[in-house]
DNA sequence: TGGTAACCTGAGCAATCGCTCGGCTTTACT
DNA sequence: AGTAAAGCCGAGCGATTGCTCAGGTTACCA
């Protein structure tokens, strides 16, 4: 059977420390070139050149360029979602309105020390690259939603609880991107931040 | 002075009536193209043939590749606005529930009326030639929203005005575009529609 | 009806880019 | 020390693509 995965998994696990470094030298290549020059001046002779190891190499463990993306999209997907989620896990027992705005807090540092990366990706690389890893941190998101959730107990609602999750989180992701990618003038960061905390607590916890 | 305008405009307009329909033709070929092979795969010796024109013809009008595409984004852009601001234009004197429903609904048909051309474009092509007609696009929801809060009179609240506006805009935005492009298993639209409502509704219309 | 401007044609050039391959160097292991 | 495996090199091939240009056709108007 013709194995038609369309996987971008790299063809070649580096195992010696030496090519480990080759390896990392052409992801961290892409990622600055792609944050300096935009996806679409990329190519592979260049992000060799700039990682200093030769196009040869690169084809070593990198069945063609946008292999090299995903492995990009792929590590910043996956740095974002641990910081996203790591002030969340150590939430039991706290308030909801609490939990919400430190959700809020790690979301929005998580997407500001990314910004360059984050841009250049949501600029121009591919869907077919970028959804795979949006897909998953979305779902971690969710995932996220849900424990909250349970860890909330009776003090949140408990009616249409997939289509509030899926409203909240795209609210909070759509707005907080924007605020730092792509901030809108006349509008005041912190009035924007407390107003968005007040409503989605006010959505999920309504005072009874 | 160097006049470096990154400005997508064609580089001759059409004055015959045999010339605006190879004009037409040639933006036409290229949505088609861009629906069913996306961004990467156009080339204008591609998009020449499929509209029956020579490629001579397609750089009589078009400097290049991506002038064509950005008029391709510019009508879908164009039209979408006007959809989604029709029905909101004959909302004088209506409560402010109403009036919201109407907009969530005309929005959601301009959405789905396009799914095809919004998912491609959404998909690949590349920010410089999406972006100043997304941010038009969204520029025209904050006058609409103003405009509806004007009319609003005293059914709505009055401060954070700014702020409240971009947080409802992006949510429906967001929310109704993932709605129809990628639809989250496990979430009714009804419901989500609803909840959308009702929750746009209570948030800029609080009742006292 | 003749001339000019607008419009159209398409073979093919120049440049780019992804990727291969034959051969060399370094590391790991016995 | 010897050898095999892993890693590395980079000139250059093959294919593609954006775009030009010299010359033809059609529409307009005096």
């Amino acid at each position: 059977m013709a194995q038609k995965t369309n996987d971008f998994a790299p063809k070649k696990v580096p195992k010696q420390a030496r090519s480990r470094a080759t390896f990392d030298a052409i992801v961290e290549a892409c990622a600055r070139l792609l944050v300096e020059r935009g996806y679409r001046a990329l190519t592979t002779n260049h992000i060799a050149e700039t990682a200093g190891v030769s196009i040869g190499s690169l084809y070593e463990y990198f069945g063609d360029k946008d292999v090299v993306v995903y492995e990009v999209v792929r590590r910043t997907a996956v740095g974002f979602s641990e910081d996203a989620a790591r002030p969340v896990s150590t939430l039991q027992g706290v308030p909801v309105a609490a939990g919400v705005r430190a959700w809020l807090g790690a979301l929005l540092e998580a997407i500001r020390s990314r910004e360059p990366l984050m841009r250049a990706i949501a600029a121009d690389v591919p869907a077919h690259l970028r959804d795979p890893h949006i897909r998953e941190a979305w779902e971690r998101h969710l995932a996220i939603a849900r424990a909250a959730y349970r860890l909330a107990g009776d003090q949140v609602r408990e009616d249409r609880a997939e289509e509030v999750s899926f409203l909240v989180v795209t609210l909070v992701d759509a707005a907080l991107t924007r605020l730092v990618l792509d901030p809108p003038p006349d509008v005041d960061e912190a009035t924007v931040l407390d107003e968005l905390g007040t409503r989605v607590i006010d959505w999920v916890a309504p005072r009874r």
